[in-house]
DNA sequence: ATGGCCGGTGGAACCGGA
């Protein structure tokens, strides 16, 4: 079983790519990042067409996320449970689907963790990092619950996390940034120690591998990279995990994303 | 992390992204 995530930035201005893509790749599973749009106007019928159920969770303008799958979904859930009373959250981040296949049941979520920039002088009174720690902290205590399952669990998604220098081009550049600092690599790290494997670098310590090239300054031709897009597996997931693949090759085609797909194979 | 960007909104600049 093929599974990918991908940070479309915009369904509207991706969908021709998108298709293009699945037609090429031929994923099993699809996790869809930054759909920017709401789930009434997203376009439906050329991905049904293709032989994929659809679930979206989307919003007006921005964030969104979304789920493709060639097996149905037994069950959908939108939406990372709130922790504090009187917390609210508006924005559409987080999707998970439940899939059964021949071998038993696989769960799948598509999420867009928090970008958390700026930081400001006093990073823990920005109202935007600290939603992204609140947020890693819901991310947290929900995988902690899932886990108990002991289901094959993949967490797909745009993670706005430079886990290691060897994950961008320039580190000294990044350090501080929301996506390269001490509070958001402790709490990725904890994430992982619950139990979860880091579905690349489980494969491989090649350095200077990136999901995300910004489309100014001429960042993809001068490889200017970082890597923040990941697949987080529990161990029923990880044991069957049977490759990793990152389709760099998007990122030359016409109008492409400032993000590329990054997919696992999964043996079910 | 810059070199000159991109998408969405709404119908021009502006916000958000990473």
């Amino acid at each position: 079983m093929k599974i990918a995530s991908w940070n479309i930035n915009g369904i509207k201005a991706r969908h021709d790519v998108l298709i293009a893509w699945l037609k090429e790749a031929s994923p099993d599973v699809v996790g869809l990042q930054e759909i920017k749009s709401v789930d009434e106007n997203f376009p439906r019928s050329e991905i049904e067409a293709l032989g994929y159920n659809l679930e979206t969770h989307g919003q007006k303008g921005f964030n969104g996320v979304a789920l493709l799958s060639k097996l149905p979904f037994d069950e959908v859930n939108r939406g990372l449970p709130l922790i504090l009373e009187n917390d609210e959250d508006e924005q559409a981040r987080f999707i998970e689907g439940i899939i059964s296949t021949p071998s038993g049941v696989v769960r799948i979520v598509s999420l867009y963790l928090p970008n958390g920039n700026p930081v400001g002088e006093n990073p823990m009174e920005s109202d935007k990092y600290s939603y992204k720690l609140r947020w890693m902290d819901r991310l947290h205590a929900w995988t902690q619950e899932r886990l108990k399952l002991e289901e094959p669990l993949v967490l797909a998604g745009d993670y706005n996390v430079i886990p290691e220098a060897k994950d961008c081009h320039a580190p000294d550049a990044w350090w501080g940034d929301a996506l390269y600092r001490p509070e958001t690599l402790e709490k990725f790290q904890a994430l992982k120690n619950i139990g979860l494997t880091e579905a690349f670098r489980a494969s491989t310590d090649e350095p200077n591998v990136y999901t995300f090239w910004d489309y100014q300054a001429g960042a993809w031709p001068r490889n200017n990279g970082i890597r923040i897009d990941h697949m987080l597996l529990s161990c029923e997931a990880a044991d069957r995990l049977n490759g990793v693949q990152i389709d760099k090759y998007v990122r030359d085609w016409e109008k492409p994303s400032d993000h590329v797909p990054i997919l696992i194979e999964l043996d079910v």
